[in-house]
RNA sequence: GGGGGAAUUCCCGAGCGGCCAAAGGGGGCAGACUGUAAAUCUGUUGUCAGUGACUUCGGUGGUUCGAAUCCACCUUCCCCCA
């Protein structure tokens, strides 16, 4: 259940309860995909660093550990020791990237497993099963993520199909939640708009997903290879046709100069790969902008990441031990920039919410927007 | 004391007369990364001006139109026999 509790222009301050938690928007959710943060952090840090929602994908642990396994350890919770509000991709968005190992047909999808290369079928009933085995907070639908630039008349069709998948995960999670023995009957189901970086596609795709009453609205299909002006473009676009008192959430979004333009247009929830990922290649987030730690400059630095941050990594640690680390191959050195970035990210969002809270998210918008987003 | 082998650009290591500023790793420097097939990938790595020139393959001489590559001596290291 959605509360929308503020609005500032587009911007909004809003909270999500759920059964595993209420969730402070705008949020960043903390990409877990395997049911981990990559680079050795765990559910118990996450908690330490501000997180309010992990998310993990259906695709991924459907064929490593099984879907079936996870259920019986408890599901997602019991397995991983998240206690929070968790969220599972629904496999879409590995229609786009593992777009070389599939086959799209109007039942569903035919992956070779990048594992083993074995045929797996992924269809909406398909993924709606796997979630509900995961018993996780908040299942996404299971749609086509198409990569922009797309042909209209290929993306037209793609959303159609998405639409009619909508209709088959409703129907589906219906039958799920009715079953006995079910991990999540209160399970919410988010879908998700697509069209590409067709406005008309959009805005036509949007109108249709919200007649549909679903507890939230999903934008997908973005940073995927259209420009940073496209995509906010798209998401003015798109946004007046999204229900108001419905969460809304731009999937896979994205730098925190990203972030701060989406909340600005009425965006809630956010996750990227970006915070961990960047991290594992020695790139840290900051106020001031991203660094590169391994840059030979920070050879005998020995302020930390950031002055002032709460992050374990800035708690103790220097610029100059952290690049060794880095350089070294040391676990620790990953595993301590991670926790920055996610605290960074994390700890954003608060301070957006504060100053949705305190009614000045346009002039923390100008504060920051620009030197946030720059390389240093 | 006798015999055999080796020395290559930051490191390891190819090259064995011209197509060699010299393969390939490593290391260094930098860049990319947006619902994670990603602790990955890309570029660059003698100097200076940048279609070229110059210096470089243990040292010194030599052979040759031309040498990291052939010859002589020297230096250092390794192995075997005494």
């Amino acid at each position: 259940m959605f509360t929308l509790k503020k609005k500032q222009k587009a911007a909004r301050l809003g909270e999500l309860a759920t059964v595993h938690g209420t969730v402070q928007t705008p949020a960043f959710m903390n990409v877990a995909t395997a049911g981990a943060i990559k680079g050795a952090v765990s559910a118990h840090d996450l908690k330490a660093l501000g997180c309010q929602v992990m998310l993990c994908n259906t695709y991924h642990l459907h064929l490593r550990p099984g879907d079936e396994k996870i259920k019986t350890l408890g599901g997602l919770h019991g397995f991983t020791r998240w206690e929070g509000p968790t969220l599972t991709d629904s496999g879409g968005f590995q229609v786009f990237s593992l777009a070389s190992l599939r086959t799209i047909k109007e039942e569903g999808v035919y992956f070779s497993s990048h594992i083993d290369g074995k045929k797996i079928f992924m269809g909406p009933e398909e993924s709606m099963r796997i979630q509900s085995n995961l018993g996780s907070t908040i299942a996404m639908a299971f749609d086509e993520c198409v990569e922009n630039p797309a042909e209209y008349d290929y993306v037209k069709a793609s959303c159609a199909m998405t639409t009619r998948w909508l209709a088959r995960c409703q129907e589906e999670m219906r039958r799920l939640s009715e079953q006995l023995g079910t991990l999540n009957p209160s399970q919410l189901l988010f879908g998700i708009n697509q069209g590409g970086t067709y406005d008309d596609l959009r805005i036509a795709h949007m109108r249709e997903i919200a007649r549909m009453d679903l507890d939230g609205y999903a934008i997908g299909g973005l940073a995927v290879g259209e420009t940073a002006a496209e995509m906010y473009r798209i998401i003015e676009a798109v946004e007046p046709e999204m229900p108001i008192n419905k969460i809304r959430y731009l999937m896979g979004v994205g730098t925190p100069g990203n972030i701060l333009e989406a909340v600005r247009r009425g965006i809630d929830l956010f996750d990227c790969v970006m915070p961990s990922r960047n991290a594992r290649h020695g790139h840290v987030f900051t106020w001031e902008g991203c660094r590169n730690i391994v840059n030979a400059k920070y050879e005998l630095d020995e302020s930390p990441i950031e002055e002032g941050c709460g992050c374990p990594a800035c708690q103790s640690f220097s610029r100059a031990y952290l690049r060794h680390l880095f350089k070294s191959g040391e676990m620790l050195g990953m595993r301590l920039l991670v926790m920055h970035n996610l605290y960074f990210y994390n700890h954003l969002m608060k301070q957006i919410r504060k100053a949705l809270e305190d009614d000045v998210f346009d002039s923390f918008y100008d504060r920051n927007i620009e030197k946030i987003s720059r390389r240093i």
